[in-house]
DNA sequence: AGCACGCCGACT
DNA sequence: GTCGGCGTGCTC
């Protein structure tokens, strides 16, 4: 083919590629970048097809500037994946092209530089001409040095002479050394032994590989679900094959890969988090893609990766909230990673302690096959659960007598005890008795917090601050309070009730920077804090041997909350952190101060009974007409005026009424929960079906319409496909 | 989303 | 007489 048509994706909000006229092409550039002029600039854009001919009159069509042959083309099946999320998440596919990109490789600047695999040795030729050379000789000093390690990288012959490099090409030349990327090391370093239900899980999985099935891998903290990952791992490297590995957005990531890197020290490992410079993020995308990377481990983000050897996919904590994404194209990392393990025939495995309710349905109805690991291979005991009920004790500082003296046990013993309180700040509100007056955020439909520490009033929704007064600003009365209790407020009551206990906080606040963090984690590890404050940032993955107490305080709140989800979260909120207690020898207690202590709920916790409680929020769910046994979309509008966002998702709500079969369920439009945030008014609409095809048929045509629909000016509308926030 | 073109108010 | 408000329309 030498002049045809090229349709190509750019990052523009418009649901379609644009056709260029192209010389040269063929199949082979289908998925190569390509830079175009588009309105009076020029864009970089990734090809997608190429065509014959276009539905647009030629005369219409420019012709591309270049096409960047620098790199190879995305391959194949990336494309789909990315053609898919458009679809699925209905969003157009230019920008789920940009997303699913390292910014880096959206521009048209020079390619990252590849870390340098290449090592050096020296020849017979080399080694007769050594003894001929002065000895101190750039060249004869190199020669040595290969003569006596073997193999020496770049990096390392520039440690001989910092002018290495430049005799470098010569000798090369002349015969006297070879260049060769050496194969990695894919072995293994032993782990430890596997307890039974560990290997009957790696067993099922191994007998997956080669073809397309999804693992969930139910077990509890301490249960050995990241062994299995490892060895997983080990067992897909063998085959030659890639690993991705999923991970929630949190801190956690460089614990699993110093984990992972000490596993395999010989295997290249690329690790993406959010943090990461854009030419790392590049490099470790090209290197996947190439297929040089053996793992890639990362979040959501990393879904995206091309991958040719792929053979594995792992999503830890797989119930995480942080895999959805909230802004822009709101894709599940772990449903597209499903999606993605499908379409290149490999398993999946889904790990949790508390999995979704959707991937235990689907467990349990034999989509996924389900591993259990019951015992913890790490400590024999599980924390003992017990409600305290506090209808019938007296609060001191919202800490109940019983949970206060088991406190004092453990200083006692030198333990450590841990409260649990979702609620940073020093109090949720700020109120003046006298006339009414309450601290609320003049951009959002919430109250500002109070932070004592630094005298501030914080919006923890939009990040407004303001000075507190020492006066009420509507009547001037001098006596206004905090009112509530957030994890500043009961560090203090505690210090006050604990003079001699080392109280350590733990939130956002206070570990507002990794190295503050890190100095914090330490402090706990070393045993230099006697009573931990936090909130959930305390609840994942880290091994606090000296704890041996949780004391979990406002958890009822989450079990009449207006979220369907908000019990789901809580129990696995409370595992999690339950889990925290008693993973060395030291048995661990959990208490729960509740107003419900025979609340099913809690009754599930306490027998450690995660099958029991899924089981009746499943059949709450289906008696209520909930996911997962529907299907939902979301459709939000954001304006200055709650009318303009309620008459836009009206006309919306018409325009789909007219679209919709009896299969799709369209409800009224209603302001959501938070109905201010940052000066804008919300609201939504939701879609539902029973089927998932059915619902995916109608987005298609609804979205359409609605992008039709003439929009006020600031308002702005997306769509939630499986929306996880009400 | 940008970025034009396009018609109506207060300034050199 | 112009500079500029943001309304609507297009981008292959």
């Amino acid at each position: 083919m030498t002049s045809s048509i090229v349709r190509v994706a750019l990052d523009v909000p418009l649901p379609r590629g644009f056709d260029y006229l192209a010389q040269e092409v063929n199949a082979d550039d289908v998925g190569r970048r390509v830079s175009v002029p588009f309105g009076r600039s020029e864009k970089i854009g990734i090809i997608l097809e190429v065509l014959a001919e276009s539905d647009l009159p030629v005369e219409k069509l420019k012709p591309v500037r270049a096409i960047l042959r620098d790199m190879p083309s995305f391959p194949p099946d990336w494309l789909a994946l990315a053609d898919f999320c458009s679809r699925y998440y209905q969003h157009p596919i230019g920008e789920v092209i940009a997303l699913a990109l390292p910014p880096a490789l959206r521009r048209r600047n020079a390619l990252p530089r590849m870390p340098d695999r290449e090592v050096f040795r020296i020849t017979q030729d080399g080694r007769a001409t050594l003894p001929q050379l002065t000895q101190r000789s750039i060249a004869a000093r190199l020669l040595a040095a290969l003569e006596l390690n073997g193999a020496m990288s770049r990096r390392e012959m520039r440690t001989i002479s910092a002018s290495a490099m430049k005799a470098l090409p010569d000798m090369l030349q002349r015969g006297w050394m070879v260049a060769t990327v050496e194969p990695p090391n894919l072995n293994a370093a032993p782990g430890p032994e596997l307890l039974p239900e560990q290997r009957h899980a790696l067993d099922g999985v191994m007998q997956a590989f080669g073809r397309f099935e999804s693992f969930l891998l139910h077990g509890v903290t301490g249960s050995g679900k990241t062994e299995v990952y490892l060895r997983l791992t080990e067992a897909a490297l063998k085959r030659g094959g890639q690993v991705l590995l999923l991970v929630p957005e949190i801190a956690l990531t460089p614990q699993l890969e110093a984990r992972v890197s000490n596993r395999f020290p010989g295997a290249r490992l690329v690790s993406l988090h959010s943090s990461l410079a854009d030419g790392a993020r590049a490099a470790g995308f090209l290197q996947a893609m190439s297929g040089e990377a053996d793992i890639v481990l990362g979040t959501r983000l990393s879904v995206f990766t091309p991958l040719p050897r792929l053979a594995l996919v792992v999503v830890d904590e797989e119930h995480d909230p942080s895999f959805k994404q909230q802004e822009g194209m709101r894709y599940s990392a772990r449903d597209v990673a499903v999606w993605r393990a499908k379409q290149r025939g490999v398993p999946i495995v889904l790990g949790s302690a508390t999995p979704s309710l959707e991937s235990w349905a689907a467990a349990k109805s034999g989509r996924y096959r389900l591993l259990e690991l019951t015992c913890r291979a790490v400590a024999e005991t599980l924390p003992e659960v017990r409600c305290v009920d506090v209808r019938r004790e007296k609060l001191q500082d919202g800490m109940s007598e019983h949970s206060l003296r088991a406190i004092a046990a453990r200083l006692e013993r030198g333990e450590q005890s841990l409260i649990f309180l979702n609620r940073r700040g020093y109090a949720p509100v700020l109120a003046c008795p006298a006339c009414g007056w309450v601290s609320r955020c003049p951009g959002c439909a919430a109250n500002m917090v109070v932070h004592l520490a630094d005298r501030r009033l914080r919006c923890h929704h939009c990040g407004r601050e303001e000075h507190i007064t020492a006066a009420c600003p509507t009547c001037g009365n001098q006596d206004i309070h905090p009112f509530g209790r957030g994890t500043q407020r009961l560090e203090e009551s505690l210090t006050a009730r604990f003079p001699q206990a080392r109280i350590v906080r733990v939130d956002r606040d206070s570990a507002k920077s990794q190295p503050r963090w890190h100095a914090i984690l330490d402090a706990i590890h070393k045993g230099e804090a006697d009573i931990l404050v936090g909130t959930q940032m305390l609840a994942k993955g880290h091994d606090f041997p000296l704890l041996t107490l949780v004391c979990a305080l406002n958890a009822d709140a989450a079990l009449f909350a207006a979220d369907f989800r908000a019990p789901e979260r809580l129990f696995s909120q409370l595992m999690q952190v339950g889990g925290r207690s008693g993973r060395a020898a030291l048995p661990g207690e959990v208490l729960i101060q509740t107003q419900y202590p025979d609340h099913p709920l809690y009754r599930a916790l306490a027998a450690h009974d995660y099958a029991a409680f899924a089981a009746a929020q499943l059949a709450e769910r289906e008696r209520a007409g909930f996911p997962p046994s529907t299907h939902q979309a979301m459709l939000r509008a954001e304006a200055p005026e709650l009318a303009q966002a309620l008459v836009f998702l009206k006309a919306a709500g018409e325009a789909g009424d007219a679209l919709r079969t009896g299969e799709v369920t369209l409800y009224d439009t209603v302001p959501m929960r938070l109905h201010r945030l940052a000066h804008l008014e919300r609201a939504q609409l939701l879609a539902e079906s029973h089927s998932r095809p059915a619902l995916q048929a109608f987005l298609a045509q609804w979205v359409a319409a609605v992008r039709g629909l003439k929009a006020p000016k600031g308002l702005r509308w997306h769509i939630d496909v499986d929306p996880l926030e009400f």
